[in-house]
DNA sequence: TGCGGTACGAACAAACTTGTAAGTAATGGC
DNA sequence: GCCATTACTTACAAGTTTGTTCGTACCGCA
């Protein structure tokens, strides 16, 4: 999400871990802010700024950076309207939309298993 | 996983992420190892060096922390017996095998929507 | 006495992710 | 002309995760 891998190992690893669809899933929403950014979204479009209200103690950096990571991999739609101030609305696409049920019952595995 | 976290927003930020019950269950089986140590166990216990032999490109080191940190989640439970040379065995607590049907999910989704 | 097998532990280093602080563009309103 | 607004960008700096290398304990066996 920065500058992009380099070499060695640790990228070596990463690319066994891919081959696997399970890790490969995971991989596509990992990272501390997406997987809330894709259950915002799930109630349909919104601006950037609509998102970064969600998300007081995120950064607009860190926003900025996993949207942009999350176009790239297809999980969002990036619409610019030609305005001055400018306008962006971010949609999920149908990739990130297959993640509503998987996401719902991991949440009810956490109401479940958290500690007091 | 380390030498465990520091303080500062990074720190405060997680603490926000474990509030939300998705999150929270996601934190417990995030790097790059977990799922993939849990899916393995799936099937029964196994020994340390049965598990290090499935995954060849994972470090010993990785292993051991990663074990370790999933004991302390409740996710292993772990047998030692006092046999020499050592003899150390890794299970799924209940909490860990409520994890199977997500899994299976998570890999219809990768093997859906992977690219080619 | 030296060696092999198992499951780690410790010190150090490299790579990645996240956060801080500031600045940019364009335009309409004052 | 000057300011506010929105969605970013850039340079820099923390903080965390992963990987490398070596070393330990214990017992039986040669």
């Amino acid at each position: 999400m920065a500058a992009r891998k380099k070499n060695s190992t640790y990228t070596r690893n990463e690319a066994h871990i891919i081959e696997c669809d399970l890790t490969y899933a995971v991989n596509k929403i990992n990272g501390r802010w997406k997987i809330l950014i894709i259950s915002k979204l799930e109630s349909g479009k919104m601006r950037f700024g609509e998102i970064k209200k969600e998300f007081p103690y995120m950064t607009e950096r860190m926003l900025t950076l996993q949207l942009r990571a999350m176009e790239q991999d297809g999980l969002v739609k990036r619409m610019v309207y030609a305005e001055v101030p400018p306008r962006v609305e971010y949609e999920l696409t149908e990739m990130a939309l297959a993640f509503g049920p998987i996401f719902k019952q991991l949440s009810e595995w956490g109401g479940k298993y958290r500690l007091p």
